[in-house]
RNA sequence: GGCGGGGUAGCUCAGUUGGUUAGAGCACGGGAAUCAUAAUCCUGGGGUCGGGGGUUCGAAUCCCUCCCCCGCUACCA
């Protein structure tokens, strides 16, 4: 059916009792830059976001505003959308949990599971503190001066035992495990993979799927008393979103999903959690969990008490969109956590963006513009310093391929920029402006190789700084239909004697504004 | 406590089959050029490679020990 090869990716399902912050901002970014490479590379790409929006959480934030869950989660997941379209990130399919068709496909998950006989009927019980709305073990239970029972964080605890369907996770270690070793890169970077390794080889616990305190959820099919536990319902979302349980539905060979990307506080669902459900529930395994770090405001995680609290929405429109993109995804080694700072984001995008490769490419297309009657020059014979920055240009799909395989976006960009600055030397050491008057037709040579230096790097840098990338694509005279990673190669090389647009600058630099303190204008905190 | 990761230039980091004067980018100093968004190019300074001990002709790289930082150690998501 499908002609080209598929990419299906996904991210993770923002809790939908809040709004959008920069977490959410850098993850959609992410993955979207990962899509937009394989659509880019020639792959037919799925790319699927949602958002969960059942649960305690939602009810009780729900209720402190005096508004249904129903009506919280539509208004978060409209400034989820928002959020999309201003970060040029948006999805493919948008699948959240609180649809008729996600009720539909979590029943069948379940019944699945059910079938197969890894569902039971049991009592959960436990120490638990109502205040910290939390269970804890025997172990971690103190008792305080007056005899009374205390948590860790000193919250008094009471014995509790609630009726609830438990998941026979503890069936599945082996499986699990066996499942790890016959793919070794199933979650990445290998760090995360270690730890959940870990994990399961200490064994696993049958898991408690069901709820009775609340009834903000999917019911359990069968017995309305109890709603699924959030994660099942959460989880479920990524094969809802491609016709589950329809397989005969649209967009079902998309499945299983190649890459979860995914923070690193909710690797343990996604990689025991639920494969385990899949197992048991006789669906394919998606083939990757990729994992992202944390960002954070100069070494600090975003809080309201310390007051560093920046939308990604203030980032986006103080700096730029593809800006933003590029400070994230260069500046981050993936999977790393990073940190990010008003002078940290302007160093970084003056450099590379405006300094750069915005420099280069007017100051090379001006040349043209003003030189050769705005049409690209026809080169003469290459000399060797040509065929080199050329050939490093050319070299770029493979390269680039190769930094994806591990997700690795900010090396790619580096690889990416290394020509870009071996293009800035071979211009000056080339002095076109100097052979303007000594051998005009060399001038053209060197004119267009820069040119043409600058269409592939443009081509390469789509998935990262779309919108620039297709200004840039337009001042070099780039056919809308010839924009893809297999037109960076000489078979696609611009024409001589084409016309050029008048280049008119893409990245513009960001300059401090003088005040009395030296400090410009900023975000507040960034 | 257990398991794991890490401490290398002002900043972010690269650097393991041990080997010539320890590297990159950014920041900083000097110079060149003037096509260009005061952008670009060249060049310089700067590091007891966490502390101590050991193996070796030779260690950031191996061994021992000590100090410090971080992650995981299940049902808030």
């Amino acid at each position: 059916m499908a002609s080209r090869p598929e990419f299906c990716i996904t991210t993770a399902i923002p809790y939908a009792n809040g709004k959008p912050h920069i977490g959410h901002a850098y993850e959609r970014i992410a993955t979207d830059a990962i899509a937009r490479f394989q659509r880019l590379d020639g792959r037919d790409v799925f790319f699927i976001t949602g958002m969960d929006e059942h649960g305690l959480k939602m009810q009780q934030t729900a209720g402190k505003e005096g508004i249904t869950p129903q009506l919280l989660a539509d208004r978060t997941a409209a400034q989820f959308d928002e959020m999309g379209t201003l970060l040029n990130a948006r999805a493919d399919h948008v699948i959240r949990t609180t649809e008729p068709r996600h009720y539909e496909a979590s029943r069948a998950i379940w019944e699945a599971m059910e079938k197969r006989g890894d569902i039971y009927l049991a009592k959960y019980s436990g120490w638990y503190s109502v205040r910290e709305e939390a269970y804890f073990d025997e172990g971690e239970i103190a008792t305080g001066a007056d005899g009374a029972r205390l948590s860790p964080n000193g919250t008094p605890v009471e014995w509790v035992e609630e009726e609830s369907y438990f998941f026979r996770l503890s069936a599945y270690a082996e499986r699990l495990l066996a499942h790890y070793e016959a793919n070794p890169q199933f979650v990445t970077p290998a760090h995360y993979f270690n730890e959940i390794k870990a994990f399961v080889h200490r064994g696993l616990q049958d898991l408690s799927i069901s709820r009775t305190t609340f009834n903000w959820g999917v019911p359990v099919p069968g017995n309305d008393k109890h709603v699924m536990y959030v994660w099942v319902d959460a989880l479920t979302n990524y094969i809802t979103a491609c016709g589950y349980p329809d397989t005969t539905a649209r967009d079902w060979h998309y499945w299983p999903a190649d890459a979860h990307v995914i923070g690193k506080d909710i690797t343990r669902f996604h990689s025991i959690f639920w494969p385990a459900f899949l197992m048991s529930a006789g669906i394919e395994i998606p083939k990757q969990i990729v994992v992202h770090g944390f960002l954070f405001n100069r070494g600090e995680k975003m809080s309201k008490s310390v007051g560093n609290v920046i939308s990604p929405e203030t980032l986006a429109s103080h700096y730029g969109v593809d800006q933003l993109r590029y400070f994230f995804l260069r500046e981050v080694p993936f999977g790393h956590d990073g940190n990010y700072s008003h002078e940290a984001i302007v160093n970084r995008t003056n450099a590379d963006l405006a300094n750069d490769l915005g420099n280069l490419a007017q100051r090379s297309l001006s040349m043209i513009n003003k030189n050769c009657e705005g049409r690209a020059p026809v080169p003469g014979d290459l000399t060797a310093a040509d065929r080199e920055i050329l050939d490093a240009a050319y070299a770029l799909p493979a390269k680039t391929r190769e930094a994806m395989k591990e997700f690795a976006l900010h090396q790619m960009l580096a690889d990416i920029w290394k020509v870009v600055a071996d293009a800035n030397r071979y211009f000056a050491g080339e002095e076109p402006w100097a052979k303007r008057k000594t051998d005009f037709a060399r001038m053209g040579t060197i004119l267009w190789t820069t040119a043409e230096v600058i269409r592939v790097v443009a081509i390469m840098a789509q998935p990262v700084i779309p919108a620039s990338a297709e200004k840039l694509l337009d001042l070099v005279g780039v056919a809308a239909d010839a924009r893809k990673f297999a037109n960076a190669t000489s078979a696609s090389a611009i024409t001589g004697g084409s016309v050029l647009p008048t280049p008119v600058p893409v990245f513009p630099r960001y300059v401090e504004t003088e005040q009395v303190n030296g400090e410009g204008p900023k975000p507040k905190s960034a």
